[in-house]
DNA sequence: GCGTCCAGGTCTACC
DNA sequence: GGTAGACCTGGACGC
C-alpha cells in the first residue's frame, strides 16, 4: 500500500529525553511494530488511526536535553483538521513527550538496586502503546511460548493479516487490523499463524474490540485499575497481560522476568519461578511504589551493567 | 531420526 | 477464594 505526505508537525518532549533509548531500546523492544526501521536520529514506523494505515518518519533533531522531535505523516487520504490534531495528541502520548522523569531519577538515585540503572539509560521513556489490538497481539503470543516461538507466531500474523506500507522510499510492515482477524476463522489462525490455543482467544479479542471497546488513548485517561480491569475482561487477558499493555505499564512479571527479580529483591533465584511472582510482585510494590512500571523497564533494559555490578549473569535466562 | 518435554499464562471445573 | 489440570505447537534435548 502506497501511502504519500500529508502533514508534518514538531513535538518538544519534556527534559530529559532520549529519543533513540525510547523507541529503539537495548533490549530489543520496538515503539509499534517489529518492522520499523531505525537509522541515526530517525525512526521509520506506522500505526493504525480512524481504521488508517499511517506511516511515520520520527527525526530527533535535539540532546536529550534539549529535545526536539520532527514528525511526517503519511497516509492514503488527506486528514482533516480535527484527526490531525488527535493524531498529534496521540503521537506525544504513545511518545511520552509530557512525561517528566526527574522526580523518578530522584526516587531511583536513594535505592540500591536501581541507583546507577539511568547512568545509560538517561533520558528513555518506558513503553506506552500507540495502538490497542498489537500490544494485545504481542501479549497474547508471549503466553506459554518461548521467545523464539512468539516471534514467529507474530512474523506470521504479519505476513499473512499484516499490510506492507509503502513510504519516504522505505517498507513498514504493520499489525493487522481487528476487523481482519475477527473476519477470519480460528482454524485459518491456527493452521497460518500456528497460534494453536491462542487463536480461539485472539479471534473473541478482535471481535470484542470490533464491537466497542476503549481505545488506548480513552484508558491512558482512566485510572489504571480501571483501565487494568477493562483489559482483563478481555478473553485470553490475564493479570500478566493486562499489566503489559496498560497506560502507565504495570509490573508484569513472567516467568522470565520472575528469575531476574528474584536475584535483585530476593537475592537468590527462586527454585519456581512462576509461584515467586506473588510474593515478588508484593515486595516489588512495597519497595517502588507508583514507580514499579519503570523499574520494570529499566531493570530489563540494563541487565549487563546490572549484572556486571551484581556479579550475577542476568542476561542468560 | 524419533520420542519426550515444556515454554516470557489463562481459564475452568471442582473443592 | 484457592488450585490442579488442560491447553496448541515447535524447538531443544537425549538417545
Amino acid at each position: 500500500m502506497q501511502l504519500k505526505k500529508v502533514n508534518s508537525f514538531v513535538l518538544k518532549p519534556v527534559s530529559p529525553y532520549n529519543f533513540e533509548l525510547t523507541v529503539h531500546k537495548p533490549a530489543g523492544w520496538w515503539w509499534s511494530t517489529p518492522d520499523e526501521k531505525f537509522e541515526k536520529d530517525t525512526l521509520w514506523t506506522a500505526t493504525r488511526f480512524n481504521d488508517e494505515p499511517i506511516g511515520l518518519r520520527i527525526t530527533s533533531r535535539g540532546t536529550t536535553l534539549e529535545p526536539q522531535l520532527e514528525c511526517a505523516v503519511f497516509s492514503q487520504k488527506r486528514l482533516d483538521d480535527s484527526t490531525r490534531l488527535k493524531l498529534k495528541h496521540m503521537l506525544s502520548r504513545a511518545l511520552e513527550t509530557e512525561d517528566d522523569l526527574k522526580e523518578f531519577y530522584a526516587f531511583v538515585a536513594r535505592d540500591n538496586i536501581l541507583r546507577d540503572v539511568t547512568l545509560d539509560l538517561c533520558g528513555m521513556h518506558t513503553v506506552a502503546w500507540p495502538e490497542l489490538f498489537p500490544a494485545l497481539i504481542l501479549a497474547v503470543t508471549l503466553q506459554m511460548a518461548p521467545i523464539k516461538r512468539s516471534n514467529q507466531m507474530m512474523d506470521l500474523l504479519m505476513e499473512h493479516y499484516g499490510e506492507n506500507l509503502e513510504f519516504d522510499a522505505k517498507t513498514v510492515r504493520y499489525w493487522p487490523s481487528p476487523k481482519k482477524i475477527a473476519s477470519t476463522s480460528v482454524e485459518e489462525l491456527q493452521a497460518k499463524a500456528k497460534l494453536g490455543y491462542r487463536a480461539k482467544n485472539l479471534v473473541a479479542i478482535a471481535n470484542t474490540l470490533e464491537a466497542g471497546f476503549p481505545s488506548m488513548d480513552d484508558l491512558s485517561l482512566m485510572d489504571s485499575n480501571v483501565a487494568k480491569k477493562k483489559l482483563m475482561a478481555l478473553r485470553g487477558i490475564g493479570e500478566y497481560s493486562a499489566e503489559m499493555v496498560m497506560p502507565g505499564m504495570g509490573f508484569p512479571l513472567d516467568v522470565w522476568s520472575a528469575k531476574i527479580f528474584s536475584i535483585l529483591l530476593l537475592d537468590k533465584l527462586s527454585d519456581d519461578p512462576r509461584e515467586a511472582i506473588t510474593i515478588l510482585k508484593k515486595e516489588a510494590d512495597k519497595r517502588w511504589g507508583k514507580w514499579v512500571g519503570r523499574v520494570f523497564v529499566y531493570v530489563l533494559n540494563d541487565l549487563p551493567r546490572l549484572s556486571k555490578r551484581l556479579g550475577t549473569d542476568l542476561t542468560s535466562f
